[in-house]
DNA sequence: TATTAATGTTTTATATATAGACCATTCTAA
DNA sequence: TTAGAATGGTCTATATATAAAACATTAATA
């Protein structure tokens, strides 16, 4: 259950949020896309397409990067090959990282 | 109801999920964070921390975007004044856009 | 202006994500 | 090596996102 009606985002995430929505958006008309049609093609409602060009937060991720990536917009801002050699690196620094952390101090850094 | 046991995600799609919850791994690691603190911090179970880093499409958008903010993950690669000032660009690209697209003709272009 | 399509909005039933507990396994530090 | 902690995984109840339909409003084109 958990107390998830107050849940609340940083005002980093809500700007992400609603900047993706809408580059989406602008995507969409530039594209001269229905909204329908958009939503036709990722498989999800009309509805749904709009919260996620409004506010989005609440949305399934794989759905928002479907509709991106319909309408043209790339996450990060790099083509599917770039996005694997980017993964690949990614996963050789992850092996050098240790499997697990051990934190006996609980150091409160809350510098972000 | 709708088919949506059944759905599915492009490439695209599936490989930036899988490179930004690796993203968030490797941050995490670097922050010296265990899997637990950073669920705390994000008001979110270990287990859903335990999905974002791993096949992240069935989540929320808004708990990946707080999770990512926590370890130090720009989605957009930019801080946040930068953030709102591409906002604001985008509003106003959008304000010249028109408010509805009409298409007569279903042009059926899968160009992407 | 009139007509038609696109968009905005609400409601309800249903599918599904999430929390939380639990246990197994793997890793780290002593 | 071993003790404790972190991680991986499963299960169930619950909260919530989603689809679908209906209707109102707004905008585009003829």
């Amino acid at each position: 259950m958990s107390k998830s009606k107050t849940r609340t985002y940083s005002r980093y995430s809500r700007t992400a949020a609603t900047l993706l929505g809408e580059l989406i958006r602008t995507a969409r008309k530039r594209n001269k896309l229905t909204m329908q049609e958009v939503a036709d093609r990722a498989g999800i409602s009309r509805g749904l397409l709009q919260r996620i060009e409004k506010d989005n937060l609440r949305c399934e991720l794989g759905t928002v990067l479907e509709v991106a990536t319909i309408v043209g917009v790339r996450l990060f801002d790099a083509d599917q090959s770039t996005l694997t050699a980017h993964l690949h690196r990614t996963e050789e620094t992850l092996e050098l990282l240790p499997k697990s952390i051990h934190n006996k101090i609980k150091a409160v850094q809350d510098d972000f």
